[in-house]
RNA sequence: GUCCCCAUCGUCUAGAGGCCCAGGACAUCGCCCUUUCACGGCGGCAACGCGGGUUCGAAUCCCGCUGGGGACGCCA
């Protein structure tokens, strides 16, 4: 092993303002990918300077969020680090030594003009179809005129001057090499001067996070497309202050199914809904990676350690990519197809209590919810979906029953009723079968009472017991009904005889 | 409007000049398996936006157009 001279330094920037969405997720996901296939540190910093919008609460849900996909970070606002603190409401001090400094070397100056003003001229300027940039206005104002407002306490903000090429140190024309885009330039006219800090003394985006990431010496900022644009002026800051630019990589959007941009219109946008939905985080995080981003086996289905393992940011796709739950879902059913029982019991459980046929849980309750679990599963694409797959095994309405067309369609009306007898007679004198064994022996016998056999003989079979015509194997579900009865707090199970003894009792036989 | 980004099946993508009359996955359709549904297996439909170049040869390189998206804020 190498010693590797300058370490991946990255980080995951949200603001608190709701749950963590799924675009933030897949931009956090692949820079938790970055770092840890470098063998780098991972670090969340809370960007919350929009007192407006940020909330603890929010920071709590999003680090929630993060938790629950399985990303740990190194440093963060919880567990701090050798950059602390990691909440940017907390590192105003740092801002406002840099912006004196821009203010100092001429790179920024006091702005006076009041909000108001700022938009009257930006609406005049697009009446006039000019750029709506910034007038300069109080770039122009001399020492004096300066003076005099800051002695009579005049509110302002602190602008950064976009430097004309002629006249500055450093050219305001910019070409970055995006790791994802290639070169990208733009020109300084495409740019007019613009805020550091505000005249509530907080700083914007574009300040904050270029003082945080040179001072967190961030070495990769991978972060969404949105913020391409914004990077002109960023790199114009970090020329200002003789700082070095860190490598930039710019993820595509995650749009909707309309193309636009995914946002709380397009219905479930926050990775929690998902997780409330039954999509398991190992999908989630599976899905996300897939999303722009393809791994040179090209495997779709793998686990996180095999995408740590091969993650690079050349194959990361720079067009747009649509969110699709379908495929989301489908993802999510492979891995509960594979899951174990025991393990995915934790998650289908709280679903079982909140549909009122769980009361409490014992060693017998959860042994007999694995065999469940594991007879239903194979037809599951979200956990939520277990409360309807497993139905049939905790309700049963004779009177619903007996409507079930199948009953009558595939057995004439007499035979169906003699058929119900016969399995009531059955099932008193032999008892109901409490395993694979026991059911066939049980068919063997109906086959021979009815003379009845094939789908004549297990439709109305199935639906006499279960009450639907389609579910898992009868092989299965029937002696889980049979068992359920021995096992305390399953009492909402209705065992096969008692079943049929209700539907005959329905029909008044 | 200005600036920036993007452009392969409906969707996610493979493809880094000949291996591609374009491969995989989801969705969809059909068949098989199955005493049901599902799972699974097999097969079908389905794309290089358009126009110019460059080249013996272009999905791949260049230019233009068109289309989509994003940014133009004392939001991030």
């Amino acid at each position: 092993m190498t010693t590797n001279p300058s370490p991946v330094r990255v980080r995951f920037a949200p603001s608190p303002t709701g749950h963590l969405h799924v675009g933030g997720a897949r931009t956090a996901i692949f820079n938790w990918l970055f770092a840890r296939h470098h063998g780098g540190t991972f670090i969340v910093r809370v960007e919350d300077t929009d007192q407006a919008r940020s909330t603890v609460e929010s920071e709590a849900m999003v680090l929630d969020d993060l938790r629950w996909l399985g990303l740990q970070w190194d440093e963060g606002p919880d567990v701090g680090g050798p950059h602390a603190p990691y909440r940017q409401s907390e590192r105003l001090s740092m801002y406002g030594a840099t912006g004196q400094r821009l203010l100092e070397l001429r790179h920024a100056y006091r702005c006076f003009c009041s909000e108001e003003m700022l938009e009257a001229k930006r609406k005049k300027a697009e009446v006039e179809k000019r750029p709506p940039h910034y007038d300069l206005t109080c770039w122009r104002l001399s020492p004096s005129e300066i003076e005099e407002r800051v002695a009579a306490h005049a509110p302002f903000a602190l602008r950064f001057h976009v430097p004309k090429n002629d006249d500055a140190p450093f050219s305001a024309d910019v070409t970055i090499h995006d790791l994802i885009r290639g070169e990208v330039t733009w020109k300084r006219e495409s740019l007019g001067d613009f805020i550091l800090v505000r005249s509530d003394g907080l700083p914007t985006y574009n300040f904050s996070v270029v003082v945080d990431d040179h001072d967190m010496q961030i070495t990769h900022v991978i972060r969404a497309e949105e913020h391409l644009t914004n990077t002109h002026r960023q790199v114009l800051i970090y020329r200002a202050l003789g700082w070095e630019v860190p490598e930039l990589a710019h993820v595509s959007l995650i749009l909707g199914t309309d193309r636009a941009k995914l946002s709380k219109r397009h219905g479930a946008t926050s990775v929690a809904a998902y997780a409330d939905d039954g999509i398991l985080s190992e999908a989630m995080v599976n899905y996300l990676t897939l999303l722009g981003w393809s791994s040179p086996d090209g495997a779709e289905v793998f686990s996180i350690e095999h995408a740590v393992a091969v993650f690079a940011l050349d194959r990361v796709n720079a067009a747009p990519a649509v969110f699709d739950p379908h495929k989301l879902e489908w993802l999510n059913g492979q891995y509960i197809h594979v899951a174990d029982p025991a393990s995915l019991r934790k998650y289908v459980v709280p679903y079982l209590y909140n549909a009122g046929w769980l009361r409490e849980e014992t060693p017998d309750v959860d042994a007999w919810l694995d065999e469940a679990i594991d007879a239903v599963k194979k037809g599951i694409g979200k956990l939520s979906q277990f409360v309807a797959a497993m139905r049939l095994l905790f309700e049963f309405e004779p009177r619903h029953v007996l409507e079930n067309e199948t009953l009558a369609t595939v057995v004439p009306e007499p035979s169906a009723k003699a058929l119900m007898q016969i399995l009531a007679k059955d099932l008193t004198e032999h008892g109901a079968p409490v395993d694979a064994a026991g059911y066939h022996a049980l068919a063997d016998r109906l086959k021979q009472a009815s003379g009845l056999k094939g789908k004549a003989l297990f439709m109305p079979l199935r639906v006499a017991v279960t009450g639907s015509d389609h579910g898992p194997e009868l092989v299965r579900v029937i002696p889980l009904l049979e068992k359920a009865s021995y096992v305390r707090g399953l009492a909402a199970v209705l065992p096969p005889l008692a079943r049929v003894e209700s539907l005959l009792a329905a029909i008044g036989v």
